[in-house]
DNA sequence: TTTT
DNA sequence: TTTT
């Protein structure tokens, strides 16, 4: 079809490390999900109450390599993306169908620390030499609090 | 959680009428999908292709009244919304997840017909001389209130 | 600065055919401006009113070529870019600004037909034969190359 | 028109703190601009260049007052709104246009702590207690009524 | 599973 | 005028 369009924009945080895949092909691929949320107030209690929605994206080739190198869990980026539903089937041979963002532009809101396998804060030397390079491409680290007034 | 954004928005074309329920308590839902599609060249035979994605609309009230109206099968629309996948239990008591786009804001890109059950051409001649009015202006949501989605 | 982003999604109709330069270094530049509208109620009269907004649009390259080939006065399109203010020297030596959006994405949402000089519909007969044809594909950027998502 | 689409997303810092007006007639305007930047590669030196683009931002009504209260300088910034360009007269009395982006939805990205008339940092007690709390919430706008932009 |  |  002609004349359509399709973009997904997200800002949230991280719910746990991305999961990343080297394909046979060298392609590299990441997964993670991340959380955004909304407050309204309950009708039927008049109280506040906060509803939750949890996203799945997906990067392919050099943004999946920045995100296995700088993205982890809790940090707050903004996402940019396709909407892509797909099938798979399950063990009972049902079709079923996942939705997941293809982002093509991820930007980090938080300030970025290479991400490790170690999540726990001990990083090897050759991740403590990742700090001083450029960073990749369009993404680029960003402090998000503390800032000095 | 404070400063999270869940922004989708799409161009596409409906691919059958909308399903519309009014519950008990008056709220009026809607329900359709559209496609978007984009064109690739498929890297072993250098061909064109295109693939088609579909989408599942959901609007509430005051906007899915104006959806019962006037947005049918094969219309093109502009949609804008936040994405929201539900869980539901199938047959087999295994939980399962829909993601659908919870639009705020539709605008027909098509001009509007008022939409009838007779989707199949029948229209009375009010409805013919519609054809040659001005397309309906944008569509904007009555209120953003409460919804338990 | 890192972190930032600047995005403008556009839909509305051309005033005017588009003007299109080709630059000595073969670099294709087109503008051209589309407008957008708004109704609401006067306060004072209790009458409904529109609001028209027209917005500068510039495109670069490739995508100029297309414009330059098949948009045209009239016609509504999809435009999705950056907001570029940038300045520039009256008569009287003030320096004034321009706010423009540099388009990336430009997609037709009316049927295109090739574009003329002669606007003022004297179609020849190879075009006319076009009204029949599907409307032709989404445009994207040169860069979007075949990902196998 | 019918069936358009006027919409502008901006993350970015604020210059300088947001200039807030109460009009006569009880509404709140505020004014402020924030920075986006881009990266990219000087052709003729090789050099990495950024170029950063500065834009107007005017929120009304219950938004004006959030910003008033918390939004300050050097604040990142969420921004959603609707492109406008409106005419004015300068001193020669030749018609002037500014572009700014009336905003209608506003999250702030950066930890938000209560904005003062006294910016230099001068913060009386209770101000500095603030510091502790928890971030403001996502802000929407109370209303979407007949706006005399 | 995140975040405030 | 911001930010890194």
């Amino acid at each position: 079809m002609a004349g359509s369009v399709n973009k997904v924009i997200l800002i949230g945080n991280l719910g746990k490390d991305p999961e990343v895949r080297h394909l046979e092909n060298g392609v590299v691929v990441a997964n993670f999900s991340i959380a955004t949320s909304e407050t309204f107030t309950d009708k039927n209690t008049g109280q506040k109450r906060e509803i939750t929605d949890w996203h799945n994206i997906v990067v392919w080739r050099g943004l999946a390599k920045v995100v296995e190198s700088y993205v982890k869990k809790g940090m707050k980026v903004y996402v940019e993306g396709k909407l892509k539903t797909r099938s798979w089937q399950d063990e009972q041979k049902n079709t079923r169908y996942t939705t997941e963002v293809v982002a093509d532009n991820l930007t980090m809101l938080t300030r970025a620390e290479p991400a490790t396998n170690q999540s726990e804060n001990q990083y090897p030397k050759s991740i403590e030499e990742n700090k001083s390079q450029p960073m990749t491409q369009s993404i680029q680290p960003e402090e998000e609090d503390d800032l000095p007034f």
